[in-house]
RNA sequence: GGAGAGGUCGCCUAGAGGCCUAGGGCGCGGCACUGGAAAUGCCGUAUGGGGAAACUCAUCGUGGGUUCGAAUCCCACCCUCUCCGCCA
């Protein structure tokens, strides 16, 4: 994804200020507005060449039909004319690829601007902007309910107990970070999918998608994850294959190189898929238990829309996220990402963390974000604001609806009970009875 | 995996080195005819790049090659269909 080269030369005072907001050095847009003149110079002088060529090319085939001898000297002198410019063409074309992967190059590494009115700074200017639910305050008597007296377990004591996520098993089977869900863990996995999956197409409209969760290269490189995060991604490198780390790969895919009508927009899709992420490097307190693993699941919320709509699908795809909490029961609070804190593809973004009472944290389990035209571009996928009019870029977001380990771990902290049961959150109960013990 | 056929404009199809600046049909839009419509006729109808514009360049699955010149010939790959093999 990236800036297209023509936003670059109209709006190159905001987007140099984006690269400051974002911690990307601004001198970036000056070098490829260099570039980008010099790569329309040599297309210009190519381009005209290619026409002399042409006329060259159509007079010989007249002056053979007029009755020339083939390989006479007219038609000769004339080949060697065309010989020359082809030789020409050759030189600027093997300019231009230079220039041109240059250029592209230097606009990948251009950020996509803020919106405007996002809180300036780091990870501490963000902003926590509504919370729903009433958890413990945490810096009063975080592990100890008043009235029972009890402490709170963290989620992996809790699991382990009731037999629930068997880690050993997962790292003897794969490796560490791959969980085995097993009885009761298992079919809350299902049931968490199964309410997430029927909550936004039966009541918020959307259409589901269940998608490969292998994809090609063309796919990786479309959502981004090529170049940028190639190194999250598993590779089947026999096939040239990677295994997704989101839904939001494969789901934006499908309409990858596509022209929407204006009349099919919106278009918005759910999909569940499994996701995997190398997370190299990752481990500590924060990763404990299933708060960080290489495989997980995910129902992602993915739009395409209008650009007038999307600011407003943004608020809208977060309350679909928040609602997921709320029928869940789960306090959380919707934080605002900074224009340093967010990442280099999203021009707005609110994260929904849920408050887990037994490691006292909140944990992020869904991430909303508006791209406005940057992912669409380097997918080049088009609406037609009028009929048998002109096709422009059209705005992506995308946003978890939710990702389950970390809402799985909210649900055994917030519904622990001081006998070692879990009980069920109420949404859930037609599907999994009403608690969930160790017998 | 093996053998064969094929991938051309939104859809169907013509096209077999220069007449392709891709023809025809359907669909769609406009206009004419009409009291209104059907039918009919005329015109228009891909995408991207460059250019103030006139205009120009690229794209016939993708990438290479041959040629003065490639939708057309050659090579590789991808996809679809049929048959065979294998198989949840």
């Amino acid at each position: 994804m990236s800036i297209g080269a023509a936003r670059l030369r109209e709006e190159s005072d905001g987007i140099r200020r984006g690269c400051v907001l974002k911690g990307e050095d601004p001198a970036l847009v000056d070098e490829a507005l260099v570039v980008d003149a010099e790569r329309r110079d040599l297309l210009g002088k190519a381009d005209t060449l290619r026409n002399q060529r042409k006329s060259l090319s159509d007079s010989i085939g007249e002056v053979i039909k007029g009755g020339a001898a083939p390989n006479g000297p007219e038609v000769s002198r004339l080949r060697e004319q065309s010989n020359w410019i082809g030789a020409e063409i050759s030189g600027l074309d093997a300019r231009l690829a230079l220039v041109t992967g240059r250029l592209d190059e230097l606009l990948l590494r251009i950020p996509n601007p803020p919106d405007p009115g996002i809180p300036e700074g780091g990870e501490e200017a963000s902003l926590i902007v509504r919370s729903w639910g009433d958890p413990l305050p945490p810096h009063l008597e975080p592990q100890r309910d008043e009235h029972e007296a009890w402490v709170r377990k963290p989620h992996w004591e809790i699991a382990e107990a009731l037999g629930m996520i068997d880690l050993a098993a997962g790292a003897k089977i794969t490796g560490s970070g791959f969980a085995v869900y097993k009885g009761a863990g298992a079919a809350l996995q299902r049931a968490l999918i199964d309410f997430f999956l029927d909550l936004h197409t039966r009541e918020h409209g959307m259409t589901e998608i269940w998608p490969p969760v292998v994809v090609n290269e063309a796919s990786a490189r479309g959502t981004g994850q090529i170049p940028d995060k190639e190194d999250q991604m598993y590779v089947v490198t026999r096939d040239d294959l990677y295994l997704v780390p989101t839904a939001e790969v494969p789901v934006t895919n499908i309409h990858r190189d596509e022209i929407i009508e204006a009349e099919q927009l919106p278009v918005r899709y759910v999909a569940y898929s499994p996701c995997f992420r190398r997370e190299a490097g990752a481990a500590g307190a924060r990763t404990r238990g299933i708060l960080r693993v290489h495989q997980f699941d995910k129902v992602e919320m993915v739009a395409f829309e209008k650009p007038a709509d999307s600011d407003a699908t943004l608020e809208w795809m977060t309350e679909r996220a928040e609602t997921c909490l709320q029928r869940l029961g789960l306090p959380y609070r919707v934080k605002l990402m900074a224009t340093g804190d967010m990442g280099f593809t999203q021009a707005k973004k609110y994260d929904l963390e849920v408050w887990a009472p037994g490691v006292e944290d909140w944990l992020e389990v869904s991430s909303v974000s508006n791209f406005r035209d940057y992912q669409a571009r380097r997918m080049s996928i088009r609406w037609r604001p009028e009929p048998g009019g002109k096709p422009e870029i059209l705005h992506t977001l995308n946003g978890s609806g939710l990702a389950l380990p970390r809402t799985v771990a909210a649900i055994l902290e917030v519904y622990q009970q001081p006998d070692g049961s879990v009980s069920v959150p109420e949404v859930l109960r037609p599907r999994l009875g009403d608690r969930i013990s160790a017998d």
